[in-house]
DNA sequence: CGATAGGTTGACTAAGCTCAACGTCGGTGG
DNA sequence: CCACCGACGTTGAGCTTAGTCAACCTATCG
């Protein structure tokens, strides 16, 4: 049953990431944020009814990005912010030499693209990990939402992206002072979190990102990750089977990402 | 965690960090932006004129914040927006068992707080490097002056805590993807670029923070910093003496940030 | 069917950490 | 004034953790 749990959800290593450079233009289907299943965690969450109701009046287009594909590039112009409706992203920057790294992986609710607001160009290259729904929203309407008039929608906007400060100081925190162990663990804890918060399992879900990107994300070697998962395993705080994951103790992982404490 | 007078941080080299509980109240002197020789660097940047007209009108107070004390700490209240006059800052996040990541080096005309915005609470404590004087804009009127009309304010606010992310951003490169001298070349010629827009030599400066500060920033131990140092001016690249530091060749540097590529 | 991508594991290496000694500087108090 | 102290910085020796390189396995795809 393991195996049909994997099934169902399985879509990912395969997709052999079809590279068409894809019409950015909206799919004819408009999104209603009033009536959407994911408002309670994305844009409207925290506005009040009217301003609920001027989103859907702004009626902005769906996207589909295919596994593989990048939804925006480093310096592509910023328009648009965009909210997953269903799938993954992750996010990533490049180095002169190549080297790159994984800054962050984003599920359904989530908002990317925040980090172009301050240059007008997107400082982040954003990649499907499989094939995924989002909402374009332009974020021109948002600003205008804001000038004419008294709407909460800057506030609530200024407000994400000050999560987002938040949470790239605690993977600061993560990439500076933790070692190996203590990074996965946090790592998983934080998916199994927000699995739940999706009304998934917290205790078993699909990991879609590979070794090497939870590697460079977490600043380690692929290497590093697999021999940490196995270890878990080990010490039976996990069952691995390539990116199925059951979490089997929550106390020893939590215990594992603050071991150097004794 | 309660307020910083915890007997915590000693100060720095100088000045007996007064650790009194000083009154968070507002000196009597008043901020005008507009006459402000920060002001290109500062909140102001990028605001039309009577925006700026409207900062003054406010007439937010100014802070001293002596050495070695903090402005503020994770989990206070948020209520303003600090800039800093003149001085240093550095900010940091504690884990539960006492090891701290220092997360931003603060200089004038720099802000700091945007991440409280987030939940009303600071998520990082700010301590003074040296003694200093600060704005402190009531974050409250910034979203009053955008809900009351044709402001540009909060989008400013945006524009800076969108650089904030961007700032994060480069420095989870560098801690996920760099090895001890790319970091620490990468953090002198960041510095030294802050030290010139801000007027100062971008050759010679006095760093304000110690070795083990630069490192818990850079995710190195203090004596992976001072070795590295030490390789530098063996190097040539620059001359160290303590905390002050004299750039003698910034190619050589800049290469020193890219070594790995090959 | 072979090619390919992703994952695991082992043996070895190296970068950075730990521990310890020592030097310097500035402030303090006898 | 000098001796002492504490904080800070530098350096060395040895160790540990994570990285490197390589072999191998499995699943999937063309």
């Amino acid at each position: 049953m393991t195996l049909a749990t994997a099934k169902s959800i399985r879509p990912i290593r395969t997709r052999p990431a079809i590279r068409q450079p894809q019409p950015a233009a909206s799919l004819p289907l408009k999104t209603q944020c009033s009536t959407c299943h994911l408002k309670d965690l994305c844009l409207p969450c925290g506005l009040n009814g009217s301003d609920v109701y001027s989103l859907d009046a702004l009626g902005f287009g769906r996207r589909k990005v295919a596994a593989g594909e990048a939804m925006f590039a480093e310096g592509d112009r910023f328009q648009y912010i965009h909210a997953v409706r269903t799938g993954t992203f992750k996010t990533s920057l490049a180095m002169a030499d190549g080297r790159e790294q994984v800054s962050g992986f984003y599920m359904a609710g989530e908002l990317l693209g925040l980090d172009g607001v301050a240059s007008g160009r997107h400082a982040s290259t954003a990649v499907a990990l499989e094939d995924t729904e989002v909402c374009a929203i332009p974020y021109a309407s948002l600003t205008e939402m804001a000038a004419t008039g008294g709407s909460e929608m800057q506030q609530v906007v200024s407000r994400l992206m000050s999560r987002e400060i938040v949470r790239e100081h605690s993977l600061m925190l993560l990439l500076g002072s933790m070692n190996a162990e203590e990074r996965l663990a946090a790592f998983l804890l934080n998916l199994s979190q927000r699995m739940k918060a999706r009304g998934f399992s917290a205790r078993e879900f699909h990991l879609r990102m590979s070794r090497a990107e939870i590697g460079s994300y977490l600043g380690l070697k692929l290497e590093t990750v697999s021999r940490s998962f196995s270890a878990f395993q080990r010490h039976g705080l996990l069952d691995v089977d390539k990116r199925h994951i059951n979490i089997l103790d929550f106390d020893g992982l939590t215990r594992a990402f603050e071991s150097r404490v004794h």
